[in-house]
DNA sequence: CCGGGGAATATTGTTGACAATAAAGATGTA
DNA sequence: TACATCTTTATTGTCAACAATATTCCCCGG
């Protein structure tokens, strides 16, 4: 087990040089790939020794981690994987729409040319992607996360970048992972990112936040579906 | 300096009975009362011992604060209380303005009636308090966050829940405990008040949505005034 | 007098050991 | 066998010392 220690692995990630932010990334990289399944109980001494440090700097990960709500914490009792349920994922997707609506109006504002050039070039690189069947969902997934994101950070709002960037698409990622095989048509949430794009290059605010209001509610009822045929 | 440790200030606050826990209430509290001011500097084992426990602990404290933005932390540098600047403060009202609108319209479907009893109940307290002119700023402040606070509790969303009244509202305390002297004038947002428990006593989540943004927006602006006439 | 380099200091990062609490298992009785 | 209580174990919470890093101050050369 010591071949999965944080110095062999994490040697390239030198963003702030302490154990305890390398351990978070690797800790966080461990939940989002589905190596720590949700639900699984987190031993501090294990984890340490695992990663090869301390439980100092462990237990500060674990911390940062339950902040985002990645692991759910009850004191003197331990920390386990967050399950998601469907409660919890409502929570989420209802708090995206607004907050990721005013993050259009803010792109649609500020965005300069190039970053809407590139916005449709992302566009493009996405249709290529559903083109070729064999393209992975994971993949899919991601490109999609990543036109959300580009917005975010044209939104140039440092809370609600580290609130979306850093915080719910950590658990949307979670979420769809878990439902893999299920995915809502890819087709759809192109069309509806062309439209948002449009919105956002034309500068209309207005529009912008509308359509990405409509388009996070139509991904929550894909979800939502996705909870109810599963709980049958 | 000892009279002032945990054991004989935070006895009653038995949330969760750990050190770490009552550490960061207790500088929270300090944080928000201005004992500690805005830009100074925290060092770890000056608090250790003013508030009679080890680093360890206290450490955590100051992790949760960093989170909640309370407290801005540079690695191997140490940590400071924050110090609210003009666009840290816009990028929170920006924030709040849809995230509170969505509490609004959650609340205009959710909310029972007798909570809405409650809340005019709140705003005929609020309106005696304008009145007595002697009532302090501070107070005013204190039930404003209160109305506030309340809708939020009735939109049944825990994130909402948390990153407004565990994070957002801390940081408008601040500022207006900064603004002590040239405050909003009271009865226009008691008015806005008005406005806002009557569409959600009517359920109209439209309209109740629609008027919180407006609030909110309307506040900031007064802030921003306030930024802008200090900077001349 | 001013600026750069380097030792001394202060502060944070990390560790292993100890204490306190909760979970698991054993023991005895009805 | 079922159940309650005690004992044991596993796990988290806390502490004090050590290591690594940044800051400060002093000395020196210009």
């Amino acid at each position: 087990m010591l071949e999965n220690n944080l110095s062999t692995r994490l040697d390239q990630s030198l963003d702030p040089p302490t154990l305890a932010s390398r351990a978070y990334q690797a800790i966080k990289l461990d939940i989002l790939n589905g190596r720590l399944e949700q639900g699984a109980k987190i031993v501090e001494s294990d984890l340490a020794l695992k990663y090869g440090i301390s439980r100092g700097p462990l237990r500060e990960a674990i911390h940062r981690l339950e902040q985002m709500k990645l692991i759910l914490r009850v004191p003197h009792a331990g920390s386990r994987v967050v399950s998601l349920d469907m409660k919890m994922m409502q929570d989420i997707y209802t708090a995206r729409e607004p907050l990721e609506g005013m993050a259009a109006r803010l792109a649609a504002r500020l965005m300069s040319d190039e970053d809407i050039d590139d916005l449709f070039k992302l566009l493009d690189q996405q249709a290529l992607g559903i083109d070729q069947s064999e393209t992975s969902s994971y993949l899919q997934s991601e490109t999609d996360l990543d036109f959300h994101s580009r917005i975010v950070r044209a939104s140039d709002n440092q809370w609600i970048l580290e609130k979306l960037n850093g915080e719910l698409y950590q658990l949307v990622r979670m979420c769809r992972r878990q439902f893999k095989p299920a995915l809502e048509p890819a087709l759809t949430t192109l069309n509806q990112h062309r439209q948002i794009a449009n919105a956002i290059a034309a500068h209309d605010e207005e529009l912008a936040e509308l359509l990405m209001r409509r388009h996070i509610s139509s991904a929550w009822k894909d979800v939502q579906s996705i909870f109810e045929q599963k709980a049958d």
